[in-house]
DNA sequence: CCGCGGATCTTCT
DNA sequence: GAAGATCCGCGGA
C-alpha cells in the first residue's frame, strides 16, 4: 500500500494464516460478520462478509477442485490464507479465500458483503450509482467492486493490502445455513452461510468504529 | 417483484 | 458441443 505501513490499530486485528488454515465448514461459518478489505492506492474498500459458501474436494462435485489440480484452480491446493479468484460465464470473476493446509483443494466463496467504507470508488469500479445494499450483493459483483481479477490470484490475505479483519463473533441465530444455489452437482450438501440483518451489526459493536476510523484514516494527511 | 435471454470464455463431456 | 460457484436489462404482473 504505497510503501505506508498500516496503523497499529488495524495490523492488530488482521486474521493470521493459522485462521485459514483449519476446516473448510468452519472458516466459512466464522468468517461471518468479519471485514473483507482491499487498499487501492491508498485508499480502504472494506466490507462486512455477508453470505458465504463452503468448497471442498472430499466428495463435494461442485468444487473446482473435486477433479484435482489443474492451471485455473491451482491456489485452492495451496496453504490457506490466499486468494483464489476465477473467471466464468465469459466476463465475470469470483473470489475465494483459500482454507485447509497445502495439497487439500479447498476454499470458501465470498457470496456478498455489506459495503463500510470507500462506497464512491465502489460505485466507480461497478459503474453504477448503486445503494450500498446492492452493490456488493453478488460473487461477481463483489470483485469487480473490489476491483478484483485474476491477477489477484493466489495473493496472501495477510497484508499489506489484502486482508480479512477480526470482529466480534455474530450469534448463532442470527446465520441460517442453507445448501448451496446457483450448482447444480452437490446441490443438497448444507455448505451456504448467510448473516441476516447486516444493518444490525452496523458500528454499536464494540471496537468496530476504531476499526473503521482507521481504515477512512488512511488517505488523510 | 418475477422470469427470460444474451453476453462470452474456460473447462469438461 | 454444452454447461458453468453470474449479472443485467427487458417485459409483464
Amino acid at each position: 500500500m504505497d510503501g505506508k505501513s498500516l496503523p497499529e490499530s488495524i495490523s492488530r486485528r488482521i486474521l493470521p494464516g493459522e485462521f485459514y488454515r483449519r476446516s473448510t465448514l468452519e472458516v466459512a461459518c466464522d468468517l461471518l460478520g468479519k471485514i473483507f478489505v482491499r487498499i487501492v492506492e491508498g485508499e480502504a474498500l472494506a466490507g462486512r462478509i455477508v453470505e458465504v459458501e463452503a468448497y471442498h474436494e472430499d466428495g463435494d462435485e461442485a468444487s473446482h477442485s473435486f477433479r484435482g489440480r489443474t492451471a485455473r484452480n491451482a491456489a485452492m491446493f495451496r496453504a490457506g490464507g490466499i486468494l483464489y479468484v476465477y473467471f466464468t460465464y465469459g466476463m465475470h470473476y469470483c473470489m475465494n479465500v483459500v482454507t485447509e493446509r497445502e495439497g487439500v483443494g479447498a476454499a470458501v466463496l465470498i457470496r456478498a458483503l455489506y459495503p463500510l467504507t470507500g462506497i464512491p470508488r465502489m460505485r466507480r469500479n461497478r459503474g453504477k450509482a448503486d445503494p450500498p445494499e446492492r452493490l456488493t450483493d453478488g460473487p461477481a459483483k463483489c470483485c469487480r467492486a473490489f476491483g478484483i481479477d485474476r491477477t489477484q490470484d493466489g495473493l496472501p490475505l495477510t497484508g499489506p493490502d489484502l486482508f480479512v479483519l477480526d470482529a466480534p463473533g455474530v450469534e448463532d441465530r442470527h446465520v441460517r445455513r442453507t445448501p448451496r444455489i446457483g450448482i447444480r452437482r452437490s446441490a443438497d450438501l448444507p455448505w451456504r452461510f448467510v448473516l441476516g440483518d447486516p444493518e444490525k451489526y452496523a458500528a454499536s459493536r464494540s471496537g468496530e468504529e476504531e476499526i473503521l476510523c482507521g481504515l477512512r484514516s488512511l488517505l488523510s494527511p
